[in-house]
RNA sequence: GCCGCCUUAGCUCAGUUGGUUAGAGCGCUAGAUUGUGGAUCUAGAGGUCCUCCGUUCAAUCCGGAGAGGCGGUACCA
């Protein structure tokens, strides 16, 4: 009876993040640097909605017919399959397959959004997270794969990040000419994975730690046994021949050559390299922004040729000062199968995506995010509860003329009021007890200079006594008297 | 998924060898001669000591299981 009702505990999901007015600013104004480049590029914006069927995103566990394994996904009420998009490339394949006679070839857009992951969550890795991609569909040539690179590089000199960056480029069928060499690839696709996975860690693991995930395996710090491809000495070395192969233009070509000598598919994928090598040159692109790494694999088998991402180059250490590892912060490539699972004749495609909410938090942590405080509306006081018409009034004035304001709404004094104001980040206040209101007269105080003229005094009372940064106007010249404030305190930042 | 560490107020943490009313700092909400932000002073709110089961006269504390958090590792379209 006097039991009172069981409170729920105000938590967010794990993976999520809560966005207040400040980072929603800072992102905005990313999203609108991309976008501006993206379009000097001539993509069009498309899109597509946060579920689609889940056989369109192409995930299902062979053994169930719950499809759950990393994605959200619940079942409509004709017993269909819904899942939320897991990146923003699969949805596009199916708008391309649906709107095919429609669009034009090529196709270039680009779209923006939320995208949903159903995995552990970890320091810069959430369930829900936004992507930035641009991709053309309907074109085969390195060139529009070359072009992806360089607006990738244009993208982040327009985020600020100008030397701070490098994308890195590799060619997936220079890899694959060198498993086959050594009696992988097709010919046995599971070692080949493991081979890929292996050489994805490089970064992390350095030569070493992938040496043992390509031959026995490794065991890590917290005990745990890696199976690895079981490769002899001979294999491990050429593989690590591969990735280590460093240098730039003919010397590294010559190398690659040399490991793919007599494979048509690896031929095929250093000519690739070397095509896209000389768009990058010709356009003034030099390896510092855009360089040929042959180390860059991006996990997955659905890359069909030229593959690249963006790395940071600065150290990004957290709140407690500890160095991050972070990931790419974007990265794509060319997938000509991608599309073919809606139509027979094969669609070559090539793209990217930029993680907005990890290069983001990367920003954030370094300080790096272009983010001001949002400044705050004007807030009028309510000094007196029945005079609250004059006060709307004087709200409504203000509005008219384009400011910011708000009438206090709460229930507690002037001090409380006051406080308010200052963590609302309000840029003045407006102040009309009864003694301004017999003068006809407000008082406008500007929250700025206040704050700065408070810091010259120790004592409280005095500082209340002195009231500085305020002054007294007519209650016809409110506007006026406010937007001299504001312009005073330099206004929109 | 696997391994390790952790869980007491919103946050950071004390504390109780198992015993009546579990504390601090910060933060929060307010007050200090109609009426001034920071600093200061005063007061207040805020706790299922993660949950459940067991042992015990008695469990926040001991035992077991579970959940959640953190880190590593695997996976990552």
């Amino acid at each position: 009876m006097t039991d009172t009702p069981k409170l729920i505990a105000p938590r967010l999901p794990r993976g999520f993040e809560d966005r207040s007015a400040r980072d929603i600013a800072a992102v905005d104004a990313m999203i609108a640097r991309i976008r501006a480049v993206y379009e000097r590029y001539g993509f069009d914006p498309v899109e597509t909605p946060l579920f689609e069927y889940t056989e369109t995103l192409g995930k299902f566990l062979p053994d169930t017919d719950r499809p759950n394994a990393g994605v959200f996904s619940l079942q409509d009420d004709d017993e269909q399959w819904l899942s939320l998009r897991y990146d923003l490339t699969a949805p596009l394949a199916r708008y391309f397959a649906e709107n095919f006679e429609s669009l034009p070839k090529p196709y270039r857009s680009y779209r923006q959004g939320y995208v949903f992951r159903n995995e552990k969550p970890g320091p810069g890795r959430f369930r829900q997270f936004m992507q930035f991609d641009a991709d053309t569909v309907g074109a085969a040539g390195p060139a529009a794969d070359a072009e992806m690179c360089m607006m990738m590089a244009d993208t982040m000199d327009a985020l600020g990040l100008s030397g701070q960056y490098v994308v890195r480029v590799n060619n997936r069928k220079v890899l694959d000419g060198v498993l086959e060499g050594i009696g992988l690839g097709p010919a046995d696709p599971a070692r080949s994975l493991v081979v890929l996975r292996a050489i994805d860690k490089l970064d992390r693991l350095g030569d070493d730690g992938v040496r043992q995930l390509l031959g026995k395996g490794r065991e890590d710090e917290s005990g745990d046994f890696t199976k690895g491809a079981e490769l002899g000495a001979d294999a491990i070395g050429k593989v690590l021949a591969y990735t280590g192969a460093s240098g730039q233009g003919e010397d590294l070509f010559g190398t690659l050559r040399g490991l793919v000598s007599g494979n048509a598919r690896g031929e095929e994928g250093v000519s690739e390299l070397e095509a896209m090598a000389a768009l990058f040159a010709a356009a003034g692109y030099g390896p510092d922004r855009i360089r040929i790494d042959p180390s860059v694999v991006r996990g997955l088998e659905y890359y069909t040729g030229p593959v690249f991402e963006i790395e940071l180059t600065f150290e990004v250490t957290n709140e407690k000062g500890q160095p991050v590892v972070f990931g790419s912060v974007g990265g794509g490539g060319r997938y000509d199968g991608l599309v073919s699972r809606f139509r027979k004749d094969p669609v070559p495609a090539t793209g990217f995506s930029i993680g907005v909410s990890r290069l983001a938090n990367a920003l954030k942590l370094t300080g790096n995010l272009v983010a001001s405080d949002v400044i705050g509306p004007v807030v009028v006081l309510v000094m007196d509860r029945e005079a609250i018409s004059d006060y709307q009034q004087m709200v409504a004035e203000l509005r008219n003329a384009g400011i910011r304001a708000e009438m206090y709404l709460g229930s507690s004094g002037m001090n409380a009021q006051m406080k308010y104001a200052n963590r609302r980040n309000a840029p003045a206040v407006v102040i009309q007890g009864s003694n301004e209101r017999e003068e006809g007269v407000v008082t406008i105080k500007d929250m700025v200079a206040g704050l700065e003229a408070a810091k010259a005094f120790t004592d409280n009372a005095e500082m209340k006594a002195a009231r500085p940064a305020q002054f007294s106007a007519p209650r016809t010249g409110l506007v006026e008297a406010v937007e001299r404030v504001l312009r005073a305190d330099g206004g929109a930042a």
